[in-house]
RNA sequence: CGCGGGGUGGAGCAGCCUGGUAGCUCGUUGGGCUCAUAACCCAAAGGUCGCAGGUUCAAAUCCUGCCCCCGCAACCA
């Protein structure tokens, strides 16, 4: 039987939901809908991933234990899914039961291959990178980047025979061309591997968090082998009961489809396959490597209105908009650029003017004339022929997973609709004629075209089709397939209460409220039940108190240098008059070294350290931020003054 | 040679894989309509597709070289 499995990555714990997210979420959703509007059998999984020494660190820095860190950003996840209309079929999590025994069974299989050997691996180790070196890359024997000496170290560790299955991912890469998409990703994992390589290290021993690695004591499994198995685990794949499995991912006609980020594009597309082949267990059919959302910094003002802000977004314009918004703005696979002003653009053309407004005028002209769905339909007009046209390009883009061409198609239909309006006259006819049977019928053929493109929208924005269903008297359930088709609107049928869809929304009035600002960079910290020490007042205004918190004194530079390796940093040895300090500065754009020596200066004195490019810096230079690149102006003060003296 | 993305009417983008009259949205201008959410419909203006070479009957599209912009790596503490 046919049938259609669909994953968004397992996301890691330790960050908190955010656009990236949302999106691979949101086209995972639409894809299964799409599938399962089809009359295809799907399943869509999402999941977390738990493991690895971030979430043991974060967790520790937080004094919690890293499960209870975990269970509160799955909870995050919970909550937004819900908020989008997201309709996931399962949610797997690495830290459970079912998963670990998916895992050992995978790497049972794996070592009964005889892909796996324990070998020590062993190099210079710089400690500031946490990264092995080879003796090439050492300059003096130091690191290339912190110039710091390099330690030879060694480390036992589980390897996987990577190298062993070059051939068969160029094979799989050559004959099964749908397995990386876009093509481009497709060239680039495969000249990654054409480069040859290297054998995986798959276990760890500086870690305990993670699932303990079957057969040797003190190591846990590679994170990524780990997560990776996740898309089998959840189908039961190693259970007593794995049913889902056979059904969803054992089976020769089932489609298994990973959405990813492109930036995770090499696991997927290499060690996935690879440990699956191992493993005697059939590989994906595609893993889809979508574009990122980007910002332009540099634009990110009120007065631009290139703020980002997806939460404010969903709670004032619901789901649905934001929804259309990200699968019609980005070209599937391209990178794009996000922003409220975009979001807001398209919100009023697309989803308030043509949307909106279509449907709230065939609704209003169908109730003005008989007090329901049009008595009479109608099966010979235009809009059958653009309707059937619109399907027929729908689905063409949907299958090539193009789905800002698939709205394009429907936008096409919303356009032909008006257009048929417009040429038919009915609020013309209604005077001259009452309610005549020509009356009916025009208004059949435009009633049933919206709802013909309501159903096309319904992947994309189920509870906005639900509501177009009902305004027209047409039911409400989840659409079959045979709502594709021309004629599925009832007669006569009694219309839902008419309400604007989309309001259409001020955009100059949105951007100049005050509450407006930059998308809060939340961490998971925050979510912790840690009052922050510093309570701002709801005008945003700090007390004298909160200000004296900071340290502000004078200093003369001493010392100014370019750090290595770098186009931004300078080092600097500033004299505080108690005491010499060393600070970097991110000021070398704009500043010679040399020209700064003698200046005198204000610096912050009491900031924790902190490490730039591994030259650790205490304290931080103040300096104005000029114009749209930011450049910094430094704030200097009389040559009178004396290093050391307070700022308030 | 660190990795990647991009340069197409005023703005934002698609098209490039699989060469054949350059398309979409917004904006502008003129007209129409008055059912609808100041919406909708029709028409018009506006582009040497970053530059140079090559392949071809034919290049935005394929090949080579170059220029410019932007992310990340690894940096505004």
């Amino acid at each position: 039987m046919k049938t259609f499995y669909a994953t968004t990555p397992i996301y890691y714990v330790n960050d908190l939901p955010h656009i990236g997210h949302i999106y691979t979420t949101v086209v995972t959703d639409v894809l299964t809908r799409y599938h399962r509007l089809l009359g295809e059998k799907t399943r869509f999984l999402t999941g977390t991933d738990e493991h690895g020494q971030k979430i043991e660190r974060a967790a520790a820095a937080q004094g919690v234990a890293p499960i209870e860190l975990a269970n509160r950003v799955v909870l995050r996840y919970h909550e937004l899914y819900r908020r989008f209309d997201v309709a996931n079929d399962d949610f797997i999590r690495t830290t459970e039961e079912r998963h670990r025994h998916g895992v050992e069974e995978i790497i049972r299989r794996i070592e009964a291959a005889g892909d796996l050997y324990v070998a020590k691996h062993e190099g210079w180790y710089c400690a500031s990178c946490e990264t092995f070196y080879t003796e090439k890359e050492l300059v003096d024997g130091k690191c290339p980047i912190h110039d710091e000496p390099a330690a030879w170290q060694a480390e036992e560790n589980v390897f996987f025979r990577l190298s062993k299955y070059a051939g068969a991912l160029l094979d799989l890469y050559r004959t099964q061309p749908e397995f990386v998409r876009p093509e481009t990703r497709r060239a680039e994992v495969t000249s990654f591997v054409e480069g040859g390589l290297k054998d995986l290290s798959v276990s760890r021993t500086n870690v305990k968090w993670g699932i303990p690695f079957p057969g040797r004591p003190g190591h846990v499994v590679y994170v990524w082998l780990d997560a990776l198995s996740n898309y089998v685990t959840a189908l039961g794949f190693g259970a007593p009961d794995d049913r889902l499995y056979r059904e969803f991912w054992d089976n020769p006609e089932g489609r298994r489809v990973h959405i990813i980020g492109k930036d995770i594009l090499r696991f997927h597309a290499v060690y996935w396959p690879a440990f699956l082949f191992s493993a005697g267990i059939p590989v994906p059919t595609t893993v889809w490597a979508h574009g990122w959302w980007l910002r332009d910094d540099k634009k990110v003002s009120k007065s631009v209105g290139n703020i980002v802000q997806p939460d404010r977004l969903v709670e004032e314009f619901g789901p649905d908009a934001l929804r259309y918004f990200l699968l019609r703005e980005m070209a599937f696979g391209q990178d794009a650029a996000f922003s409220d002003q975009a979001f807001l653009e398209r919100y009023n053309a697309d989803l308030a003017n043509d949307l909106g407004n279509t449907v709230s005028r065939v609704a209003a002209l169908c109730r003005q004339a008989f007090g329901s769905s049009p008595p009479e339909p109608c099966d010979d007009n235009e809009l059958i022929g653009a309707s059937e046209r619109a399907r027929t390009a729908w689905r063409a883009a949907m299958d090539d997973s193009a789905f800002h061409r698939a709205l394009e198609a429907i936008w096409r239909l919303l356009s032909e609709i008006n257009g048929y309006v417009v040429a038919h006259e009915p609020w013309k006819v209604l005077k001259e004629e009452g309610r005549s049977s020509r009356l009916s019928r025009i208004l059949y053929a435009a009633a049933e075209g919206v709802r013909f493109a309501g159903a096309l929208l319904f992947p994309f924005t189920p509870a906005t089709s639900r509501r177009i269903f009902a305004a027209l008297g047409s039911p409400t359930a989840d659409p079959p397939l045979a709502d594709l088709e021309w004629g599925r609107l009832p007669t006569g049928a009694p219309l839902a209460p008419a309400e604007a869809l989309f309001p259409r929304v001020d955009t100059a009035a949105y951007f100049s409220r005050e509450e407006i600002k930059p998308m809060a960079t939340e961490s998971p910290d925050a979510t912790s039940a840690a009052a922050p020490s510093v309570q701002p007042s709801s005008d945003g205004r700090i007390s004298i108190s909160d200000f004296q918190r900071v340290r502000l004194v004078t200093g003369r530079i001493l010392e100014a240098e370019r750090v290595p390796r770098s186009n931004k940093l300078l080092r600097l040895q500033v004299d505080l008059g108690s005491e010499k300090r060393q600070v970097v500065a991110g000021i070398a754009k704009r500043y010679e070294p040399e020209a700064l020596i003698g200046k005198n200066i204000v610096v912050v004195a009491n900031l924790q350290p902190a490490k730039l490019m591994g030259i650790e810096s205490n304290g931080m230079v103040l300096a104005a931020t000029v114009g749209e690149a930011g450049d910094p102006s430094l704030l200097e003060v009389a040559a009178d003054v004396p290093p050391g003296s307070t700022v308030k």
